[in-house]
DNA sequence: CTATTTGCAAACACTTTGCACAGCA
DNA sequence: TGCTGTGCAAAGTGTTTGCAAATAG
C-alpha cells in the first residue's frame, strides 16, 4: 500500500489540474503550457505537475508521435487514433481481450495497450 | 500501386541491412550505430538508412520508452514488453482480435497495435 | 520559519538537416 | 560524369535539471 505523497496546493498545481482533468483529447505538456501561458506559469512547472499527477495516479500517459500525452481516464481502456486529424479517442476495452493474454507463455501481464489506427468517421 | 524507390547498394546500406535484418530484439538507431561504429559509419547515415528501409516496407517501427525501435518482422503481430529487462518480444496476434475492432463506430481500421506489459518468465 | 515549489536558462537525449565531398551507376 | 549517398557539425524537438527566489503550511 503506497501512501500518497503530500502536495502543496499552489496556484500552478490548480491551474494544471483544472486544465487537464476533464479533457478527452490527450493533450501534450506543450499544449497545456500554451493554454496556461497567460498566467505566467513556466513550462518546467507544467512538466513537473503533470509528472506528479501521473505519480499520484490521477493521470495516465499515452505515447504517440514521439510525444507524451496525458489522459485523465486512468481505468483500463483502448484508444483509436485517426491518421488524418491525429485525434486520439478513448474507447472501451473489449471484454474478451483478457482471454487473449499470453499467460501461457509464462508472461505475467500487468497492463494491456490496445490501439486501433485508421480513419475516424469525421475524416472519411 | 507504389513503385519502390531505387536505392544504391552502398557499403553503408549493406551494413545497416545486415545488422538489423535478423534481429528480434527491436534495437534503436543508436544501438545499431554503436555496433557499426568500428566501420566508420556516421550516425546520420544509420538514421537515413533505417528510414529508407521503413519506407521500402522492409522494417516496421515500434515506439517504446521515447525511442523509435526497428523491427524486421513487418507482418501484423503483437508485442510483449518486460518492465524488468525492458525486452520487447514479438508474439502472434490473436486471431480473434479483429472481431474486437470498433468498426461499428464508423472507424475505418487500418492497423492494430497490441502490447502486453508485464514480467517475462526470465525475470520472475 | 523552513522545506517544497517556482521560473528561468542551461543541459540533455534523440533525431533531422545543410553542405561539401565521395562514390555508385 | 552526374547525381545520390555520406560524414560532420549544427540545428531542432521534447523533456529534465540546477539554482536562487518565492511561498505554502
Amino acid at each position: 500500500m503506497s501512501t500518497k505523497k503530500l502536495r502543496r496546493y499552489t496556484k500552478q498545481r490548480r491551474l494544471v489540474h483544472d486544465a487537464i482533468i476533464n479533457r478527452t483529447d490527450h493533450p501534450t505538456a506543450k499544449e497545456i503550457f500554451n493554454e496556461l501561458k497567460p498566467s505566467g506559469i513556466g513550462i518546467a512547472t507544467v512538466y513537473r505537475q503533470l509528472a506528479a499527477m501521473v505519480e499520484d495516479g490521477i493521470l495516465a500517459t499515452v505515447d504517440y508521435d514521439s510525444e507524451t500525452r496525458y489522459d485523465p481516464l486512468t481505468s483500463p481502456h483502448a484508444h483509436i487514433v485517426c491518421s488524418v486529424c491525429n485525434r486520439i479517442s478513448d474507447i472501451e476495452l473489449p471484454r474478451d481481450v483478457n482471454d487473449l493474454a499470453p499467460e501461457n507463455l509464462g508472461f505475467e501481464v500487468n497492463e494491456i495497450e490496445l490501439t486501433w489506427k485508421g480513419i475516424c468517421n469525421n475524416c472519411q
